[in-house]
DNA sequence: GAGTGGTCTAGACCACCGG
DNA sequence: CGGTGGTCTAGACCACTCT
């Protein structure tokens, strides 16, 4: 039965069960609250914080749609067991990197507006043959090897593309900065052998496999604001996904 | 401003949250609310259907965990555009295909105990060289081609399944029967060229590519249930993936 | 300023689990 | 049986967005 120290600053503009979650959070992957250890119930945890139950319970729900605790009812919260990994989440995989420490450098193949295909055209919402920014990047982890061939599509009645350096920032940075708010995405993942364009690209051989997504992403208006088509070399990347049960 | 008609049954067993959230979503995959589409604010309908602020806000957030709806503050809730897609949920293969309407087959290649191996042994949280079950299946669609060669391993310590016939049902069915309630899985997406002994089975020409994914379950002990290594065939499955910011 | 969602409180009753 | 999480109520104040 497991009580880790937690503090509230109840002045600070952050929730008061998101302080509680991130504190949580910290003592469960530092080790302080063991794999399969017991939380103390949420009424004791909530009257020692002087906050009311709901908030209380706020703050675990966070953790248990990360997957890190399991609720049984009738006998309490514990740790998930086995190590907890990073979760894919709303970035781009330029901050996806830039985040895991490592220094990732793009190429810009191409950045202009082309017709939108069939495809392109039903995952924006827009119309056949409208005008839409094409962008494919590659993009190479730090040492200088190529990791993934990138290839989006956003709609320029939304979205322009026509002044933007997009070797040094990433999309999603980008879009955050002129004031879009990604929500939700969408995305599928497969593989396939690698074309020759690509091939020569990613210095890959013939007959190579390649890993693949396929993404649609909507701001908070709803709207899909980026379709992107990719490719990544599979030695070098995965995708890892935690399901929960709710 | 859409306000589908929604009702409640307080006689039920089924939480008041829950079944207006089924109805929402109902009305929203039937296009009775159009994408994009404005709700009626939470307190009206809450209302409306005679229920407390909080249970109304805690049936639309079921609704926006799984991507279908956006919160905006100040603004109001809308339904995302672009076509709902089925989620990966917590189920097999077998009950995913069959959930699909397709009847999939199932042939066991191996169903033995085996000591585990290193990846196997911290995966499941199990000593190294203690026996586990090793489980290799052989899946099949519907019109009798091959879809994916499936690997899992449970330790022997918690899961007999030394009498279990699992070319009649799902692994994860079996399991729920014998009394787990799986809650979290953390899955790894990759891809890699295909093996000799898979192209065999799986009917494909070497070099291949195959999507693989690997998997850890825990039930809600938080106890690692199991662990398995697929390959699918990419042209006929690939994985669907919702994220959501919140 | 009016209207929206975001947060928080202080209770209540129930269903389920274990001893 | 006692203890736990699951659900639900009826309010409150705040932050944000739009007009």
């Amino acid at each position: 039965m497991s009580s880790p120290r937690i503090t509230l600053d109840r002045s600070s503009p952050v929730p008061l069960y998101f302080q509680v979650a991130e504190q949580l959070e910290r003592a469960i992957v530092s080790g302080e609250i063991g794999a399969g250890e017991r939380l103390e119930n949420e009424i004791t945890m909530a009257q020692d914080l002087g906050l009311s139950r709901p908030t209380m319970r706020q703050a675990i729900q966070v953790l248990v749609d990360k997957g890190m605790l399991v609720r049984r009812r009738g006998v309490g919260t514990q740790v998930v067991h086995g190590q907890v990994r990073r979760q894919v989440e709303l970035t781009s995989l330029f901050d996806d990197l830039a985040a895991a420490g490592q220094h990732p450098r793009t190429t810009v193949l191409e950045q202009l507006l082309v017709p939108a295909d069939e495809q392109v055209a039903e995952q924006l919402q827009v119309d056949l043959g409208e005008p839409v920014w094409s962008l494919r990047r590659l993009r190479f982890i730090a040492g200088g090897e190529p990791l993934a061939v990138m290839h989006n599509y956003l709609p320029s009645s939304i979205v322009d593309l026509g002044d933007v350096d997009l070797e040094a920032q990433g999309l999603y940075s980008y879009l955050r900065d002129a004031g879009f708010v990604i929500r939700v995405a969408r995305q599928s993942i497969g593989a396939r052998g690698v074309r020759p364009v690509e091939a020569r690209l990613l210095r890959e051989e013939v007959d190579a496999p390649l890993l693949t997504m396929q993404r649609t992403a909507y701001d908070n208006l709803g709207r899909a604001v980026e379709f992107g088509r990719h490719a990544y070399r599979p030695g070098l990347y995965s995708f890892d996904v935690t399901l929960v049960d709710r």
